[in-house]
DNA sequence: ATAAATAATGTTATCGGTTACATCATTCCT
DNA sequence: AGGAATGATGTAACCGATAACATTATTTAT
């Protein structure tokens, strides 16, 4: 492998014009510029980008904390993460945390060991001690999709509260009084704000909130299955479901077909996310469209702007929801059918 | 931000004491390794990775090229990958290709600026020039999932062709007699292993193959939606459809109850990686199991191998499929509904 | 023609570690 | 006691680039 000497030798000139040539090549005269350029080409040159790294203290690798790539909306946010890293120059260092702390503080520790400059984490929590902020008072970091609290950093988040009680208001519309909810894991904020717009939607159509109606998951498909599953245990006259998320949502349908229940027809299910398989569901999802690869994308501005200091304060993006209907959701039936299953 | 020389200021001995420390503890002695640690400890001091990194010239990091992480299959495989890589100390830099030659070639050429020491491919195309091999004229990279004709690495797959024969077989014991495919790209060696193996089940079973019967989709749902469509124009009395990942045949199914067809009533329709999914879906999808988290592992297991100058010859490990049977396949129907719709 | 200004190029310290080699101290053996 | 062997530590070159500063060449102004 060569390198930057060898280049200025076959060249005739030093090493300081090479470099020149490369990062600056204004201050170089065509002539030289030719004869390194003609140099590089021949010993096959490629700047040894370690050594570039090591010397300038800027690493342009930015870690990417993700709960699980398996989830096919996180994998639509890291595209667009991908893209605009590229853009910038910037490689991301993708790491499947499972949610895991002590995995999460292990990673963002590239920071301090000079690996990355930044980190992107998309769960609520801060990897970080908070004696680690830049000069702006800013962690290196940018919170995306589930937002933390009071976050030292930027945010770039959806109006969950907004868009679930847009969701809760749409069934309402359709006649439905007894709605139940399928949540995430009950630490979650992203699960709290869901929750809140529920219950708001609720309370505008003065319909009582149960506590009993609430069923916890952790947003897989299974999770899905299981929590409809208790759900058919309470034996409750519900002719809704609210999930928050596709994947346990179409987990949902699935036990309630199993059931022998037709939905929309019996019980309507709604998501949240709209993935790709929600569009081809049998019957396909009524859901909230996340613009996630826009998630990604802004999420790696802001860490840019803060990594090259230009971010003053931990400024808080929030992206548009759609609500997206489709046959998942209908009427409410008149009579309700009875849930609960002979077992 | 201290380095190593402050800490042997501090602790009053040499940097080399400190490195060593560090690195080889025994052969320190143990006062003196107390006050390094102590001087580390009261400093707060982190080696700068990027600095050994550079110094070392082993950078640690593995460049994974995915065609897309979107896709379900390639999520499990790099969870494979994650802990394989980790449990060895190196970093996987996932990038998202899209398929894109020149994309790929640009990422492995991280491998000569030092960024990266190897590379994993999850496709069926070598990123690099020939002469980029190691010492035992491999090249520094694994291909795995969908592998090259003639590699110059180890590489990990399945019995592609085995594989599709026992699903086919499996559909050749219901009784189908017409049975199409929805294949992918007509260049992947995938597609090309797993349609031999649907025609060598075929003329096992006396059974005619039809070149008209071959449908090409790019492995997402929509494709797969697509592909079922053409199908129902072309009024062939198919009873059984083969496909050739889970998304594509989720699509078709999609597509087939819209037209009012029942599954497997009317149709039969397989998959093939068992993807979550598979598991919920209406009906639930007959399809193949591959062990996607041991690709990934073994990927990375062999990669280091290789980096490790240990690999002699580029081996290609097999592993296994498992056909898993659900309820989309079932009995070919006695009297063949017609396929075409009325437009 | 000469000084001043500007452009082009060269020299070399430096980033933060690792490690070959040198040096010094201690222990062991005869 | 003298010398060899072993152990512990220090010195300094080095990895490959960048960039501050120095130097030399060229142009411009007077």
């Amino acid at each position: 492998m060569s390198n930057i000497r060898e280049v200025a030798e076959l060249a005739g000139v030093s090493v300081a014009t090479v470099s020149r040539t490369l990062q600056q090549p204004e201050l170089v005269s065509p002539k030289t510029r030719v004869k390194v350029t003609e140099a590089i080409e021949q010993l096959n040159y490629k700047p040894n980008l370690m050594a570039v790294k090591f010397r300038s203290g800027k690493t342009h690798n930015i870690v990417v904390l993700v709960p699980t790539v398996a989830n096919v909306f996180f994998a639509r946010v890291i595209r667009g993460m991908q893209e605009a890293a590229a853009a910038e120059g910037y490689s991301l260092l993708l790491v499947n945390t499972m949610g895991d702390d002590a995995t999460e503080q292990n990673y963002a520790r590239m920071i301090h060991t000079s690996q990355a400059d930044g980190v992107v984490q998309l769960r609520a929590f801060n990897p970080f001690n908070d004696n680690d902020v830049t000069d702006e008072g800013l962690l290196p970091m940018v919170n995306a999709c589930e937002i933390l609290d009071a976050p030292k950093c930027p945010t770039v988040s959806l109006d969950n509260r907004l868009a679930a009680a847009a969701m809760t208001e749409h069934l309402v519309e359709l006649g439905h009084q007894h709605i139940a909810m399928i949540k995430g894991p009950a630490a979650s904020p992203l699960t709290r704000d869901r929750m809140l717009g529920f219950k708001d939607a609720l309370q505008a159509a003065n319909l009582s909130y149960n506590e009993e109606l609430m069923f916890a998951g952790d947003f897989t498909l299974q999770s899905g299955y299981e929590a409809a599953e208790r759900l058919l245990k309470q034996n409750h006259p519900v002719t809704a479901v609210v999930c928050e998320n596709d994947e346990m949502a179409l987990g949902a349908i699935s036990r309630f077909k199993a059931a022998g229940l037709r939905v929309p027809q019996d019980i309507s299910v709604s998501g949240f996310d709209n993935i790709a398989f929600s569009h081809y569901s049998d019957p396909p999802l009524t859901t909230i469209a996340q613009p996630a690869e826009e998630f990604g994308e802004t999420a790696i501005n802001l860490l840019i702007e803060v990594l090259k200091g230009k971010a003053k304060r931990a400024v808080k993006v929030i992206l548009p929801y759609q609500l997206i209907i489709r046959e998942s959701t209908g009427p409410a039936p008149a009579h309700p059918v009875n849930l609960s299953e002979p077992s």
